[in-house]
DNA sequence: AAACTGCGTTGACAGCTGTCAACCCTCCTC
DNA sequence: GAGGAGGGTTGACAGCTGTCAACGCAGTTT
């Protein structure tokens, strides 16, 4: 494998974003490789976790092998949610990631900040149903790659500058797995958005964003606010 | 408009609900008419709302005007959820519908049973999401009949007889919006299945499900549980 | 009764994306 | 250094599904 951001990290000291608590870290943090699955869906689990440092991917599968993949996890995101006690999702390192277990105190504690994970994490997925449904397959690699860069990006001091650049924890199958495409699209897609200036990469995961603007107007937005309100019903 | 299942209250009083507060119904609930948008994605909204009967669907726009359907609400579920205020999806009728206002001290009473139908949402939306990535027309919509039907379906006393039969409130264009299809490739499915015997329907949104069990497995299962238990990382 | 509208169905055709295959490259093992 | 495995790229081709168009039907209006 080719190194990631965390193999020499993960060597000597905590890598990058050292974030959230970076000296002293808590008692159930913990980490773990890449492409390791940490939950089933399915499968029972009482805790909650958080992810400190690396990629995430949920996913669920059909019978025959076919991967959605259905939401990717940066540093602060929420998982392991579950009905009845069973894990709705599976999920699964696509790096080398620093996650940590929430007790019961802090989940009480939290619980309105549960709530609001519960709500950003429905917000992002009815997006991504959008793009699913009734993106084309360039809007979906477009979208991809900038909301792969908010996530992983080092958010620069000034935002700009460093969100240009990233790793893209992704292989060209979790991308397709992602977008609902075949590796062989999604690759297309790249090399075209490549050789358009859109994009550069040397490496397939060394990923940077050459014409942001251009680039998320070819992802095809989503409406992001309505300038009127809505009209509560009461 | 083929009578819907309110029919015969709308005929008294103006078709699409002038009504509000019919009978002695609780303050808060209400009866809204058929197409009507109750919240707008973005827009300010301060109460959740439950749906009492009738059929609301959850969606979200590009700026084009491609539709995507995220969700299809029937009796008991929750909506309205909002990330800062401001609603997450857009939430129309499809029938006249009796929907209720929940007020902060039934908020308060009842967080768990809202982070809980937090959670069942999630868990509907990514299954849709697998749906809309990975399965064919003839999956999606053989999928969308099963899920129909056990929304709608008056769920009789032994189950499954009553399962059957049920009104399809979604006209051809919101199943297509709903499964990421056009409505020509939803009717050809229809009729297709039609055909085959798996189901039967004379006018467009009485459907009545022939063989509910070829029509799951044409749905092409995701897998419902998975045996081992999930492997917690703690 | 005629005309109109919305919705649904059906056919012909096109094209986007999937399928199949070959090949390259890097990394790892032996 | 040879060989193998995994991931990525590219080309040829096929087919599923979208596009475009015509038409039917029911309900409503004029």
């Amino acid at each position: 494998m080719p190194e990631t951001q965390f193999a020499v990290a993960s060597a000597a000291a905590p890598p990058l974003a050292s974030l959230t608590r970076p000296a002293r870290l808590p008692a159930r943090s913990r980490v773990v490789g890449e492409n390791f699955t940490l939950l089933f869906e399915g499968g029972r689990n009482r805790s909650l976790f958080r992810v400190l440092d690396g990629c995430i991917v949920l996913s669920q599968l059909l019978d025959d092998g076919r991967r959605q993949i259905t939401d990717v996890l940066g540093p602060g995101r929420l998982f392991g949610f579950t009905i009845d006690g069973r894990n709705i999702a599976t999920a699964e390192t696509l790096s080398i990631a620093r996650i940590e277990a929430l007790g019961d105190a802090e989940l009480l504690a939290n619980n309105s900040a549960i709530a609001g994970e519960l709500k950003t994490t429905l917000h992002r997925l009815q997006a991504h149903a959008t793009l699913l449904g009734r993106k084309t397959a360039s809007e979906k690699v477009a979208s991809a790659l900038v909301e792969l860069s908010r996530i992983f990006s080092h958010s620069g001091r000034n935002g700009n500058p460093a969100r240009l650049s990233f790793h893209l924890h992704l292989t060209r199958a979790d991308l397709a797995d992602w977008l609902g495409l075949t590796v062989e699209t999604v690759s297309r897609c790249l090399n075209r958005f490549k050789r358009e200036g859109l994009i550069d990469f040397s490496h397939p995961k060394t990923m940077r964003l050459l014409d942001p603007e251009r680039l998320e107007a070819a992802a095809g937005f989503t409406r992001q606010r309505l300038a009127g309100s809505g009209r509560p019903p009461s």
